[in-house]
DNA sequence: AGTGCCGGGAT
DNA sequence: ATCCCGGCACT
């Protein structure tokens, strides 16, 4: 199924019609992993992709029979047509079909999360260019293709997330209809709907990712071991787990303004935008900072999801995110974020394997860590953290 | 020697 | 509570 949203996936789509109940069948000939994916859709519409399917071209397209189209080369044609059921069916239903590992994603998600989706196809994502279509002339294979290749880079970082940052009763018939997945991370207990979703929200809140490091293939399968899948009861019991402030603009800006307006000619998707992704990592870093003074410093495990909460308003605008005070904010370098995220983890397992001292003292050994005083010299001392500047242990540059 | 920070003192 | 620093452990 990883091909089907990629163009050669696309040579392979096939399509029949059934005339008297006016559903409309397609079939995606994948070319390699043939399991295949079907769902049946809203408005009646029924995917089907099998890889082992052999089935010829029919390419009868009544719902669209109206429209002319400009004399083209027969493969453009055929391309068209193509485009314009795919486009077609997700007008209506918008679907989000997953690749087979992944098909307990059910209609909801594909409901809920409109036009606005836009998987990787890299990935084994339909991608579908749902903002933009009608029934008017189906745009040219170029420009599709164009599209298509867009979402494939940009797909992966806007993923169903998104419905986290949608309107609550979006969010309602999605949970409702089915189990969830619940985010184990300590402190965290954040529900999503889509297993996608919450991996990506693992990988990048709590492993610490950055949403363009593109998932490092080592850290691909670790996700699973902090998230659970709760039924839909438990997700309706459970208190509202406070989402980490990562309603980033992107993938929320995707959301409402192009799935509501009407389906205006084809334009390029707005959704290339670009992703804002220095935010958490400042507000880690705000968060650790002055911990001296607020806890007791051994209780600082910088969980990186949970200071923060996302407000489940549908705006989501990147402004929407918790303001951070700005007496507290200042400029994160790159190699501080890299030491707020990987000195969190760290920290409990030295705290609780070594007990080599005598006394009592959690005294450790010199760390890698960089420290405000290194970090900005003896002669910058106002910019230490309040713990160093009081010869305490560091709050900013935790081991 | 340089650094991190505990323990304790000063305010 | 806040601020500072002596002094020790560690590299």
């Amino acid at each position: 199924m990883a091909a089907v949203g990629s163009r050669a996936g696309l040579d392979t789509i096939s399509m029949c019609t059934e005339g008297q109940d006016g559903l409309v069948y397609m079939q995606c000939c994948g070319q390699g992993e043939g399991v295949g994916v079907q769902k049946k859709l809203n408005a009646g519409t029924e995917w089907s992709a099998d890889g082992n399917a052999q089935q010829t071209n029919l390419l009868s397209f009544p719902r669209s029979s109206g429209v002319d189209l400009p004399y083209r080369s027969p493969e453009s044609v055929e391309m068209d047509e193509i485009m314009a059921a795919m486009v077609l069916t997700s007008l209506s239903c918008s679907p989000v079909v997953q690749s087979p590992p992944q098909r307990d994603l059910l209609p909801g998600d594909m409901e809920c999360c409109g036009g606005e989706l836009s998987d990787s196809g890299s990935s084994g994502y339909w991608s579908w260019d749902h903002g933009n279509v009608s029934p008017a002339p189906s745009p040219s294979v170029t420009e599709m293709d164009r599209s298509l290749g867009q979402l494939t880079d940009e797909g992966l970082h806007m993923e169903l997330d998104q419905a986290a940052c949608e309107e609550p009763e979006a969010r309602r018939c999605k949970s409702m209809s089915r189990g969830a997945y619940r985010c184990l991370w300590p402190g965290c207990g954040k529900v999503l709907t889509s297993r996608v979703g919450m991996k990506r929200h693992i990988r990048i809140l709590h492993l610490g990712f950055l949403l363009n490091s593109g998932g490092s293939e080592r850290s691909h399968r670790e996700e699973d071991f902090y998230y659970t899948e709760v039924s839909s009861e438990d997700e309706e019991t459970a208190p509202p787990s406070p989402a980490p402030s990562f309603c980033s603009g992107a993938w929320t800006s995707c959301s409402s303004t192009q799935s509501q307006s009407t389906p205006g000619p084809q334009d390029a998707p707005v959704q290339s935008s670009p992703l804002s992704q220095s935010a958490p990592s400042s507000v880690w870093q705000i968060h650790t900072e002055h911990l001296y003074q607020a806890c007791a410093p051994i209780q600082v495990t910088v969980s990186p999801g949970s200071p923060t909460f996302c407000s489940w308003t549908p705006s989501g605008d990147v402004q929407q995110k918790p303001q951070i005070p700005a007496s507290r904010s200042r400029s994160v370098s790159v190699g501080e974020q890299w030491l707020q995220r990987n000195s969190a983890p760290t920290r409990s397992q030295t705290m609780s394997a070594s007990p080599s001292r005598g006394h009592c003292s959690f005294r450790k050994g010199r760390g890698e860590a960089k420290k405000c005083r290194k970090v900005y010299g003896v002669e910058r001392r106002d910019q230490w953290c309040t713990a160093c500047r009081w010869k305490k242990a560091c709050q900013r540059f935790p081991d």
